[in-house]
DNA sequence: CTGTATCCTGATAGATACTG
DNA sequence: CAGTATCTATCAGGATACAG
């Protein structure tokens, strides 16, 4: 139950690296943890996995194991996922327009 | 300083009430304090006041005081909050779109 | 009507280490 | 390579009371 759409949206793309997961994954379809986590920089392994778990229980992530050894696992947007990228870019494109570039340690999309 | 262009967006917008703030300013030019606490109900006095200082602070908010006893201040957006506009629209809309609205206990925009 | 100070709590994130 | 457990630090949010 929430409280009302802002809210819902909020509880699902608020997490401090969830914005930036979204970006990742449907930049390249067939992310695997590492790569992920090399992508985000200083993010911890626990904070990734965590975020990562909570947007597969939130079904914006799908989880693919390809059964190998050593471990392989692909994470890709599902449905639900891909439809939040046009939020993603809304978000992306206000930070270019209206931040100065000159505050920005990195720019990443588009 | 920021890391990029989302955490840039991000840090404006990401306080529980700043949305539906973004929101409210934008419906009514005119919004007085106690309109502002009453329409989003279940916000405290003191947690409405400190989200509108940091939008003060971040350029989005303006505070206007009309100098009369009782006291009688407005709030309206800036253009930098007004520009931001769209982002809030678009995280409407995908709540409106994508959450189940027997979920929902309060439909707020559109 | 508007704003601030104190105190408290839970959520969120990070450091680190251990497992298959 | 991927995932979990423990512990700690920090912060955001909220209850309450007081002030101009």
């Amino acid at each position: 139950m929430y409280e009302n759409e802002f809210d819902a949206t909020m509880q699902l793309i608020r997490g401090k690296w969830k914005i930036r997961i979204l970006y990742e994954l449907n930049s390249d379809p067939h992310t695997r943890f590492n790569a992920l986590q090399r992508n985000l920089d200083p993010v911890t392994h626990k904070i990734l996995s965590e975020q990562i778990q909570q947007m597969i229980n939130d079904g914006l992530v799908k989880r693919i194991d390809f059964h190998e050894q050593p471990l392989h696992i692909e994470y890709h947007l599902t449905k639900r996922g891909q439809s939040l990228i046009p939020v993603v870019d809304a978000i992306c494109d206000w930070g270019l327009a209206n931040i100065d570039t000159s505050k920005l340690k990195q720019t990443l999309c588009n």
